[in-house]
DNA sequence: TGCCGGCATTGATCTATGTCAAAACCGCAG
DNA sequence: CTGCGGTTTTGACATAGATCAATGCCGGCA
């Protein structure tokens, strides 16, 4: 109840209450006094280099991440070898829910570039969730969107033929942008052509024609990793309005 | 506090603390006082016709669902009309999670047969969790759960081929009702084999041809809607270990 | 009992996307 | 600045699965 500011490592590097993502991130809707409280079980950990581990597929589920700055990629392995990446993770979103069921990561979480997390206890957070009701609220809404965002992807591998697939990736992309105060029409593919196709069920060469294709139709400019939306309008229509190109 | 039994309709039909699927659903784990106390916020629904939709993708959540006899399926719908079966629910398994995100349903649940579910007011649920401790872990190992549900789906749809895919498919239905006490071996499909399609990503023509393959192979026995697993084995080999074949 | 409409099977053919291969490019390390 | 490995692009070709079409089956209803 009193409001001792711990002088701890976790408080040099901004926290929660200082960080640009409350919005976004865990923290959402809050109060000051709650949002202490969440500060005190998070650990700021040390960054991550480009390529690094977060957590393995397997390993034991301590604790959630939140991303603070970086990008990262979630691939779930097939026995064989084959690997599927099951999502990208830019800052503010949270990553290793999927591991709660079983107390062990279902997947691998790799950092795409430098990159740094925020990590909370899982145990700590279902405690101080149950003390504060709008933290369980935004907790539960966190869980349910990724179930939402799965079936999203589900509805676009199903469904969906290469180019539409593509471009609804690009509109996806530009929306979480724009959600964090980056441009919506220009931005950088942290990820290679590689990982997208697996995202997306495709292969790199597809990824690869599809950019072109799209580029020579003056939909996007692309230059390597370098994106530019030059008719959002199109990229919508492709993914919504296609009666008349019949799913595969 | 004080321990009121309720004397209305939804404890004349079994109540969690009846049910047999105590130990699958939401009240696995509880002790005997805690799960009273979540009968007093569960309701029986009166039973669902074959067809009826339990609720519409855009409707107000206002409580999740068990389903406590039968079988659902909930799809996403596209724009343009298509639809894409994102799951199969059966006795036990909890419907509804990916609409508390946004506070609307975002897929239409409908059953595939005559069914009964309970209806957990979502609100009371968040409330309950934040008493019992057991109670709030379990739902977010169910949350979990469907997350981990749907990497695999992503896995399956990204890189898995037609058969593989199906084979993927039997075998998860043989152990979903392996473990509520049927048989592994013999069932029944409940759902068409368009909705199977729509399910894996392919068309019905395919899982037509593929389950008429796996016969002749005596992998398995089919009949319209009968299925008999003959050599689970072999499905799991085609499954797992599929170097070579490379995916598509 | 017989009829009807949805469901399923099977065959012939088409096509989107995969596969293979070669060349160009890019950024990093020396 | 140069060379090298990994990435990307592009082309030629192959194929899994889609599409189209015809027939058969089954279960519900009159």
């Amino acid at each position: 109840m009193n409001t001792v500011i711990p002088i701890v490592s976790h408080t040099l590097r901004a926290a929660c209450s200082a960080c640009s993502l409350q919005e976004l991130c865990l923290p959402a809707g809050l109060a000051p006094d709650e949002l202490q409280k969440l500060d005190e079980i998070v650990n700021r950990k040390r960054p991550l280099k480009r390529g690094e581990y977060l957590y393995r597929a397997g390993s034991a589920l301590q604790s959630l991440f939140a991303v603070r700055t970086g990008f990262f990629k979630s691939c779930v392995m097939h026995d064989d070898g084959r690997e599927q990446v099951a999502g990208f993770h830019m800052a503010g979103e949270m990553l290793g829910m999927d591991g709660i069921g079983s107390g062990n990561h279902m997947c691998d979480a790799v950092s795409l570039e430098d990159s740094e997390v925020c990590e909370i206890p899982f145990g700590d957070l279902e405690k101080l969730s149950r003390e504060i009701p709008t933290l369980q609220q935004h907790f539960h809404r966190i869980m349910s969107r990724e179930i939402a965002r799965d079936y999203g992807v589900m509805l676009l591998l199903g469904s969906m033929r290469a180019e539409e697939r593509l471009a609804a990736f690009l509109l996806n992309l530009s929306q979480r942008f724009a959600a964090r105060g980056y441009s919506p029409s220009r931005f950088l593919l942290r990820m290679t052509r590689h990982e997208i196709g697996s995202y997306l069920g495709l292969k790199l060469e597809t990824i690869s024609r599809a950019l072109s294709h799209f580029q020579t139709e003056g939909i996007i400019a692309v230059q390597n990793k370098n994106v530019e939306i030059k008719d959002a309008d199109r990229l919508r229509a492709m993914v919504s309005q296609c009666a008349g190109h019949p799913p595969q």
